[in-house]
DNA sequence: GATCGTCCTGTAAACGCTTACATGTGTGGG
DNA sequence: CCCACACATGTAAGCGTTTACAGGACGATC
């Protein structure tokens, strides 16, 4: 089932099957109707391979993400996906596991698939293997690690603004004694969040009695850091964690220590995954879209592929603080 | 960058390049370091759409499935992903919104696209549109809602043998009064639960007590069901719900009465979604293993795509009950 | 009626690879 | 020394599209 046998049934050229099927201004509606019978009753659908093949685009999008299991991402994958979707294009996922080999596998099968570009929304990202898009001229966005290029656009996440609120919410119920559980320092974005904490505890004068502990953004990262702070001469009375997991994980600590939330302590996370307000008591915590995130990263790759120069390759994402029942004052 | 100029610069024809790319057992040693080397120095990357083209296999596989935003996917999604990337597929994901359009559509992505096969992972299924695929003679393995054939594979999933280890538990802990939150009533898998349901608690002599209430496999179904419940003027002392977003709905509302899981009401869900054990408290559910449905649809896929007349066409997943913490004697 | 332009349609050459078949080279047996 | 044969490599057709270019029909203009 080819073209061409769909001429054979219309009565015209292979030519002008393919006009009519990309919709070609220059066929005449006669004409153009008996080729879209004649695609009905064989049921033809265009090989994709081969258009790809002479046209040099293959109507497919590489999406590279830590793991589907972290539910920070599904959200992101769907809304990405629905947007390529409505514009007629595939999108093909990589899961790096956080492991940098993978990553490399990932960019090696996007660049082998011939995509029309890349979106990179992990927080980590190796620059050599970069290259390897850049190199080809694939537009590629990427998520905070970015630098933008002629073929590549960064998406910046305004982290800082989430924590000020986060802070700012804490120190309007009167607590002072506020402990933060970071992740994984090597990623910048943990650096951020955790330095906007202290800009934000400074700015307060409250900079000598800042509690850090390190979690690794999953749940028994957190579950350990607050143990570590429940051990504490003088506990926190509050604790904003820099992600969800991490919250989830120090709410079970808590919960095992006897404690209550909000009633003993009060727990911000981060994310507004969606198990967010499923915790017992729901999380309050700060927002950070994924449909934004995704609808933003696939608009900038479409400019980045259609070549709009006169775009800004520079974007920014807003995170804002979502009250629920894990907060009160003291 | 193609065949020719690895051609060119190792001093061979492009017959022997793609000989030494696809690993035919006929080109010399040495000639096949010449040509290795050239393609490392060039970092060339064969361009699969023209594989494609000419060989009729496109490495790709379609994994369809309800809802990657739905906590019962993600996990499915990567144990595939995986098998399909180890063995040098791709596979490209269609959400189906649990709408038939959607899947319609689907569907044709994949036929466009050229699938080697496609996995349909969602509980409903429409026969009208699979005919595109079987008509196409494109391999594709069901769960639950296919029947076998030249180029299909169904995969059940034993739902009753769960609720039976469910009831048996609740028995056991000397439950009578057992009621069960159904999930949407036209989806066959839900069917079979119920049915399980009934049986075992016929099988108890407890049949006329049968509280049955109707949910939609999400959380707030499960609220609302569970509501009614609570209602009656002899509420169940222990539930099953047909899921665990069924459950984690139920688990809200039985909290938002004043009540306490266990010590008030004992609490089943099902599937054991990653959320299950993180519930307040940790929910007992039944397992689902997603990576075994995962790793068994890809073997099905890939018995079908080989053609291995000899393998089954029809694969069983087990269930078992979990025992966490939201159960308790009465 | 010749000339020109405008539409519409057809012809055929790519796109980058695989593979059947042809060709060439070296080996051993007669 | 010649032939047969195995083995390695090359030649070229073909996969299903798109698209530059050519060609033909028709109407308008002079």
């Amino acid at each position: 089932m080819n073209i061409k046998e769909v001429a054979k049934r219309a009565k015209v050229s292979t030519a002008t099957v393919s006009r009519t099927i990309n919709d070609s201004e220059k066929v005449k509606p006669g004409t153009a109707a008996r080729v879209r019978q004649a695609i009905e009753e064989l049921n033809f659908y265009p090989n994709t391979h081969a258009r790809t093949l002479v046209s040099g685009r293959s109507r497919m999008l590489g999406l590279i993400i830590s793991d589907i299991t972290n539910p920070f991402f599904p959200e992101l994958v769907k809304s990405f996906e629905d947007q390529a979707v409505q514009r007629g294009q595939e999108v093909i996922i990589g899961n790096t596991d956080y492991n940098p080999k993978r990553m490399a596998g990932c960019i090696r099968r996007m660049v082998e698939r011939k995509v029309d570009g890349v979106a990179i929304m992990t927080s980590e990202a190796d620059p050599a293997l970069i290259t390897e898009l850049t190199r080809r001229n694939i537009p590629t966005v990427f998520m905070d690690t970015g630098k933008p290029g002629p073929h590549s656009a960064n998406i910046r996440i305004d982290y800082a603004q989430g924590i000020h609120e986060a802070l700012q919410h804490l120190f309007s119920l009167n607590h002072r004694r506020i402990a933060f559980i970071t992740g994984p320092m090597n990623l910048e974005s943990v650096r951020i969040r955790r330095a906007a904490f202290l800009s934000g505890l400074k700015a307060r004068g409250l900079s000598e009695r800042a509690l850090i502990e390190k979690g690794d953004h999953r749940i028994e990262g957190g579950a350990m850091a607050m143990r570590s702070l429940l051990k504490l001469a003088q506990p926190p009375t509050a604790v904003i964690a820099s992600n969800d997991l991490t919250a989830i994980g120090a709410l079970g600590a808590i919960h095992d220590a006897g404690l209550k939330v909000p009633d003993d302590i009060s727990l911000i996370g981060f994310d507004d995954i969606s198990f967010a307000h499923l915790t017992q008591p729901p999380l309050t915590t700060v927002i950070l879209s994924r449909t934004q995130l995704a609808v933003t990263a696939f608009a900038a790759l479409e400019a980045l592929i259609r070549k709009e120069d006169g775009s800004h390759a520079d974007y920014t994402i807003p995170t804002h603080l979502v009250m629920r029942r894990s907060t009160r004052a003291i």
